[in-house]
RNA sequence: GGGCGCGUAGCUCAGCGGGAGAGCACUACGUUGACAUCGUAGGGGUCACUGGUUCAAUCCCAGUCGCGCCCACCA
């Protein structure tokens, strides 16, 4: 017998260790089975579960378990993310506790050093995924810097190498000068920064007491000032391009060029350049063939190619610095408070300063062209569709993509350089070697590039670096490309559109068919969840505290297409009660006999109760699966929520307690096997969304040598199981039992009273129905006997009317004569208002002559039932009156 | 500056051309042998605003106001 309440806890650890123990989870190549393939987006292996991960994976969960039932052969891949720069920093940080940096160890020491924290707590994110139910195929798990990808991360390397489409530039970056690294676009993050706009004098050479004023955000830049631009249609300054201005504090000759990134309308029209730290500068700069003067070294600190007063200051004391000098040198024509965005590395918060080095380049754009051609063709398919304009935008006016980091963790660039300059890309150092000794004939020593590579250089390979690229493996050949990517649109241009540029460069074809991008989770205030902000909820506590299954249905009853999930636990505790109420219902069974039989089927039941509830169950199975399949999450479970409380446990097992205990055995039988039959299907369709507690009552109440639920098969949608006329009749019956409950509760009958039910001016129809629902009606109406109605109706009776029928309930003298009059004075004023609306539609010609005949039809048949009801409510009334 | 999205019950959100919904919260009543993590009944909304299209608009279009997010080189 089951306990009253679900004890997940209890539960969630041993079942899952049985799943995985019986390979439910594994793929299985050599099987017939279609192939169903998910690659999980690799959380950073030093990373813990938060509640975008439970949303992502959750709905990959349930996508997975759900096809695995429909009978194909399921690959979920797991595995982590090296993840670069985030574990630097983590690793930093532990360092900077024992009072150490990095560069005290040494690359290999410090290398070790994060290997070791990686076997310490890379088990961490998969042990928590496990919590969560995921399913994956644990023995297939890969890392990003496994020896197998770190081959396919040098092959694609070497091959774009020798394409062109990587090489080395000497361009603007964006360098950290705190963890000493060059970041890709995507990694900087503009805040919005409140600072001021100083407005400095610049003296015109040649004309005594002219200046030329320049309005600037970083003052300490003018040290590296080569040049002043000023619009060319700018008459102000148009007698003075061509001249130069001497650089205050400099002294250094400067031109004055016309070029037209100057804004006439922006401060004074003129506008100092900065090539070597300044994007727009730079190509400023570029355009007139002005010096790029990089005056900051690696840490931000002024160079020597500013005079002796500044160097060796940072860029924050040098700002502070060369205002005052200005100031003092009454060349300071004005300040003003001025708010600005400001690059800063989304990972370190550091602000980044543009800095002039050599770095490795990907093109990009060149790589992109496939990509765009594949989504526009549908051959990958977005859903919901509108993220598809985003992947376009940004592919579309794709940079060059920076792949080189100055860290230690991660690929290292397979690029040996030679004492001479010389450089050899291949896969390995002893490649390299074999090509230095053929070009200069004799061995030579090469050191290899210090760099590592971008980690999501190496993600982008993920969906095919798994499955043993660059050997073609037979999983390759089965899994590639994927069915669905599952992940949130913050990534989109991180990983969705590079994976899809390597995938179609290396692999000839997408790397998945559809990509569908979920909603971030927000806190209650609608703002991303995130360390720096904390304002964390950690899934694990929910789980403890309501079950993984509660976590699971709630997000993904949230999971609405188009809208972020605005977590509120609330919700996680209704989805708890819901567990409970399942549980509950299986246990309800469980007590009366109710057991699930091989081979048994309500749809030729005897019992209309019977064959209704699988009508209802055949409709709920074709809305979850259509639902499934539009990955409308919300909607599957809204579906099942709805089945399993409103229909299920409401009305039908209400409706079954009479029959379970009543002395007709066939019909005993036959209700038992239904009822086991029901809770068998909702198992089943459940069990993607609330794995546990479902394969925890399916060991209780499926037939005997069912095996585990989730191997069992996903329902069909038999249409035998339709019978709509038993699901008329019994809308209807649930329809008057409904009106005779609110009339009682309106009128304060006492809820334990049984009441008479008299039954005036019916249809020949109603008194079958009653007559085969009389249990019902008695049990749930707390009615004490039913019988036709007198002529004369008793003094103080109730009166309910539903279709068909005239519903009264006779309790004399008890009842407010007054009262019941208003209540019934009411419905028929409602009625009333609605039969005007009907009427003044059904009399527009212009309605009836444009109007679709079925809307047509149907605004008859409403019309036809609200007059009918008010005309048997104002019978009732005058009935009253007439007392 | 460009783009996307959102304003529906007190709260969190579905619905999106023809009857305004769910969960939670709220009110009243209820220990009937599955469940008080429950049951029964009920209250509560000019579906942000203004115009337009349509026989018909919460739903489509335009604009306004408010809010959020993404992208962007304006000193």
């Amino acid at each position: 017998m089951l306990d009253k309440t679900y004890q997940p806890g209890a539960v969630e650890q041993r079942l899952y260790a049985l799943w995985e123990g019986s390979g439910a989870f594994a793929a299985d190549p050599a099987g017939g089975k279609p192939p169903f393939t998910i690659m999980m987006p690799p959380p950073n292996v030093t990373g813990s579960l938060h509640m975008g991960h439970a949303l992502t994976f959750t709905l990959q969960d349930v996508l997975v378990r759900w096809r695995r039932m429909q009978g194909r052969d399921a690959l979920w891949q797991p595995g982590t993310d090296h993840a670069g720069i985030a574990t630097e920093i983590v690793v930093a940080g532990q360092l900077a506790e024992e009072g150490r940096v990095k560069r005290d160890l040494g690359r290999e020491a410090f290398v070790a050093r994060v290997w070791q924290w990686k076997e310490q707590s890379g088990g961490t994110i998969t042990r928590q995924l496990r919590r969560l139910g995921a399913s994956a195929d644990w023995r297939r798990e890969r890392f990003t810097m496994d020896p197998g990808l770190a081959a396919a991360v040098r092959r694609v390397f070497v091959t774009l190498y020798n394409e062109g489409l990587v090489y080395r530039d000497k361009r603007l970056v964006n360098w950290d000068p705190e963890m000493h690294t060059v970041i890709s676009d995507l990694e900087v993050e503009n805040r919005e920064t409140n600072g001021s706009l100083w407005h400095i004098r610049y003296p015109i050479e040649g004309e005594t007491g002219r200046h030329i004023v320049v309005a600037t955000t970083r003052p300490e830049t003018m040290l590296g000032d080569t040049g002043v631009a000023v619009h060319p249609d700018d008459a102000r300054y148009a007698d003075l391009v061509g001249k130069q201005v001497r650089l205050p504090l400099v002294g250094r000759l400067i031109p004055i060029v016309a070029d037209e990134y100057a804004d006439p309308e922006t401060g004074s029209g003129a506008v100092k350049i900065t090539p070597a730290h300044d994007f727009n500068d730079f190509e400023v700069g570029r355009r007139h063939g002005l010096a790029m003067l990089n005056i900051f070294d690696a840490d931000a600190r002024l160079n020597d190619a500013v005079p002796a007063a500044y160097r060796g200051l940072d860029r924050f004391a040098a700002r502070e610095q060369v205002v005052a000098d200005l100031a003092a040198e009454g060349l300071l024509d004005k300040v003003e408070d001025h708010t600005l965005m400001v690059p800063h590395h989304d990972r370190s918060g550091v602000v980044i300063e543009p800095w002039l080095t050599d770095q490795w380049f990907c093109n990009a754009a060149e790589l992109a062209k496939p990509a765009i051609a594949a989504v526009e063709d549908d051959r990958t398919r977005f859903v919901p569709r509108q993220w598809e304009s985003t992947f376009f935008e940004w592919l579309r006016n794709i940079q060059p993509w920076c792949i080189s980091r100055q860290l230690w963790w991660g690929h290292r660039i397979p690029a040996w350089h030679a004492p001479d300059g010389a450089m050899f890309v291949a896969e390995t150092e002893a490649d390299a070697l074999a090509q230095a000794a053929a070009k200069y004939g004799r061995p030579v020593e090469l050191r290899q590039d210090e760099d590592v590579l971008d980690t999501w250089f190496s993600s982008a390979l993920w969906p095919f670096s798994t499955l043993g690229w660059p050997e073609q493996t037979p999983e390759l050949a089965r899994y590639y490309p994927g069915d669905v990517l599952v992940t949130g649109f913050d990534i989109i241009f991180f990983w969705v559109a590079r994976m899809m540029m390597m995938g179609l460069h290396f692999m000839g074809e997408v790397p998945f068919r559809t990509v569908y991008i979920h909603a971030l989770v927000r806190d209650e205030r609608g703002q991303k969840m995130s360390k720096s902000r904390g304002n964390i909820i950690d899934p694990l506590e929910l789980i403890d505290r309501y079950g993984c299954d509660a976590l699971r249905f709630t997000l993904a009853a949230m999971a609405a297409p188009g809208r972020d999930v605005k977590l509120a636990e609330s919700r996680v505790e209704g989805y708890r009660n819901f567990a409970t109420k399942l549980w509950n219902a299986a246990r309800f069974a469980q007590m009366n006999g109710c057991r699930s039989i091989a081979g048994f089927s309500p749809a030729k039941a005897r019992l209309t109760v019977n064959r209704w509830i699988a009508a209802a169950a055949f409709d709920c199975t074709v809305a979850v699966t259509a639902a499934l399949d539009s990955y409308r999450f919300d909607e599957a479970a809204g579906r099942l929520y709805q089945f399993v409380w409103s229909t299920f446990c409401d009305w039908y097992i209400e409706f079954s307690k009479p029959i379970l205990q009543g002395g007709d055995a066939e019909a005993r039988r036959e209700t038992q096997a239904t009822t086991g039959w029901v809770l068998d299907r909702i198992l089943r369709l459940l069990h993607p969304i609330m794995p546990f507690i479902t394969e925890e009552l399916w060991s209780h109440v499926a037939a005997p040598d069912s095996g585990l639920l989730i191997k069992a098969t996903w329902p069909s949608a038999s249409p035998d199981l339709v019978d709509r006329a038993a699901a008329t009749e019994m809308e209807w019956v649930v329809e008057a039992i409904s009106a005779i409950r609110a009339v009682r509760s309106e009128m304060n009958v006492p809820p334990a009273a049984r009441v008479p039910l008299l039954v005036k001016d019916a249809d020949p129809a109603v008194f079958e129905r009653l007559d085969r629902h009389r249990e019902h009606f008695l049990g749930l109406a707390r009615l004490d006997r039913i019988a036709p109605a007198p002529d004369m109706l008793p003094a103080g009776s109730l009166q309910a009317v539903v279709a068909g029928a005239t519903l009264v309930l006779p309790l004399g003298d008890i009842i407010d004569l007054p009262r019941e009059k208003a209540r019934l004075a009411k419905e028929i004023g409602r009625l009333d208002g609605e039969l005007a609306k009907f009427a003044t539609k059904l009399a527009n010609p212009q309605f009836l002559a444009k109007a679709k005949p079925e809307v047509i039809e149907d605004q008859r048949g409403r019309e036809a039932g609200a007059r009918r009801d008010r005309d048997r409510l104002k019978t009732a009334y005058d009935r009253l009156a007439a007392i």
